[in-house]
DNA sequence: AGCAGGTTTAGCG
DNA sequence: CGCTAAACCTGCT
């Protein structure tokens, strides 16, 4: 099947959202917002992102296929969709709670995540502060910032 | 086999 | 308190 892109810009975080998709999801990335796109909008996900970016939407009705992934990752990152809106939990937690001391491999596992916001790998932070992100330690902060702000 | 990663803890100055 | 060093575990080359 013919591979699409939607693209839009998510104001809270000053930047734009690419969305990848056949017939199922394939990737979500964050673009710098470099030159001006135009933004198209005509998967359900999309829609989906769009309302999250406003607030509007605390869970997402459709589930990214991470069936390619080892096992391992897979755990991870089923365990991170679990966390509520709002919500942070430490690397260490995260792996205590797949039954692993495996914090180190958390990191790289949710580093990895070819669906970040849907799996929302932000919610985990290190220790002591916030620890790091692939798509930019910036949008991490203003995505925490923008649940925080719509979760009370 | 060896290395590096979105960590963590302990140890030292 | 701030910094370095070693240890955890997995995925990739």
């Amino acid at each position: 099947m013919k591979k699409t892109v939607d693209i839009i810009f998510a104001e809270p975080l000053d930047s734009f959202v690419k969305i990848e998709y056949d017939d199922k999801l394939i990737s979500i990335d964050f673009i710098k917002p470099d030159k001006l796109l135009k933004e198209k909008r005509t998967h359900q996900a999309t829609f989906e992102l769009e309302e999250y970016f406003l607030g509007k939407r605390k869970r997402f009705t459709f589930v990214p296929d991470i069936s390619g992934l080892s096992q391992f990752q897979q755990k991870v990152l089923k365990e991170t969709l679990k966390i509520d809106y709002g919500k942070i939990i430490t690397y260490s937690q995260l792996a205590k709670n797949i039954k692993s001391n495996a914090y180190r491999a958390v990191g790289g596992s949710l580093g990895k995540n070819p669906f970040p916001v849907v799996i929302p790998c932000h919610r985990v932070v290190a220790k002591g502060g916030i620890g790091g992100y692939s798509g930019g330690l910036d949008i991490k902060k203003k995505l925490l910032e923008l649940e925080e702000k719509h979760s009370k």
